[in-house]
DNA sequence: TGAATGTTGAATGTCGACAATATAATATCG
DNA sequence: CGATATTATATTGTCGACATTCAACATTCA
């Protein structure tokens, strides 16, 4: 009952942005809502200066957009922002995926089928916030196999945005299956191990994705 | 004479940003060297508060490294890092010349013809800092064709690592020359409006650069 | 002697208050 | 009455101090 001193591995300013990222993915704060410092402190019950540094670490990811002396609002995301998205995600995995082709192993595979097989259960259930972090789960399995810390890092913020933009069409969004078939058929042609074929289906899946978005932003 | 109020339109800590990252380009921190946030907050007249969002925009960067509750330090560049970084660059640069290839219009053309002239009359007087300038000015321009904000944003922040690691050579770096004509036949082949030719020359160069680098890094 | 455990000093994390600035609301003038 | 100038208010930028945590050293005991 009683409320144990809470030993801290992180910093506050991380857990608040943590936070801060659920609220938006739950639309408690909306697009292009304002964020003011003073509130968000006495809502988390930190000092501003916490609350500043969370904030800067939600601009890194593109999710809130800050102009000084101004104020902090969540991002809103436009057309084009949606493009430029899935220009960068399409630049990142199809250089990823073509790498993992070359260095992916058994237990590689073994990974990629848990987490294909994990979404059909889910796809079933329709469950689409579970399905969504498999997705994740997948996609970052590759890139990460590449072993470039920097381009992991980017892929991780433009993770959050994508995520945050497809959060919006939950409801909307219904085609559960077709969504774990890509899957599939994304994980069946890394077994060929033919860089063409690999990269053909890449590109095909991230139009797919891309086709979801569009329908939003439209 | 007399020290006036002076407006600031950036935010103090963007100008301890520049400031730092000049001293790390000369030398004044080194390399893996400990940042201590008190000091530099008396070095500099400034807060804290003020030093501790100056070392976060460098963080975005690379330019330093920050472990919760352990202190931050000026980056080292390992061979992994600097094999991270030219691939990160390959993949936006050929990515950003291939597109450039089809938007080019004759006024770009100028542009960086006018680039390359400068570089010719700096490289004759073995200006490196100048010539390195033009450099950056000349790809930077390339890639901010592509008009893609994040993309632009990613290279802005992987050219100060770029810089800061061959800041490094600037006494053994003596080709100055070669690194002119590099720049000429790089746009010689956007000249050809050839997307296959373009790809090819945009590598080589980054190969060329990479053999600079590695030169410092082994 | 050496490993484990306290102790101390220094540095980061967090805080609340003040200063500078932008937005709004109001007043003034043509 | 509309447009501009002025004041008022709200919000960000900056500050210095306190709290917490870490690392190095000293101390104790096997």
């Amino acid at each position: 009952m009683c409320e144990q001193q809470v030993i801290l591995q992180q910093p506050l300013s991380e857990l608040i942005a943590v936070q801060l990222r659920k609220k938006i993915w739950n639309k408690e704060l909306l697009f292009g809502e304002r964020l003011l410092e003073t509130e968000l402190a006495e809502q988390f019950d930190v000092s501003r200066s916490t609350i500043r540094e969370a904030l800067r670490i939600l601009e890194i990811e593109e999710l809130v957009v800050s102009k000084a002396r101004k104020g902090t609002y969540v991002a809103t995301f436009s057309e084009q922002d949606i493009a430029e998205i899935i220009e960068l995600r399409m630049i990142i995995e199809s250089r990823a995926f073509v790498h993992a082709v070359r260095s992916m192993e058994a237990e590689d595979f073994q990974k990629l089928e848990r987490i294909t097989d994990e979404m059909k259960k889910e796809a079933e259930q329709q469950n689409w916030n579970k399905l969504f972090d498999l997705d994740m789960e997948f996609h970052s399995y590759v890139v990460h196999l590449s072993g470039n810390s920097r381009i992991i890092k980017i892929y991780n913020s433009l993770q959050v945005q994508i995520r945050t933009v497809l959060m919006d069409l939950d409801q909307y969004y219904s085609s559960f299956q077709s969504f774990y078939d890509e899957h599939v058929d994304l994980l069946a042609g890394l077994k060929t191990k033919d860089v063409h074929i690999v990269k053909e289906k890449v590109n095909k899946h991230i139009e797919f994705v891309e086709e979801k978005f569009l329908s939003v932003a439209g």
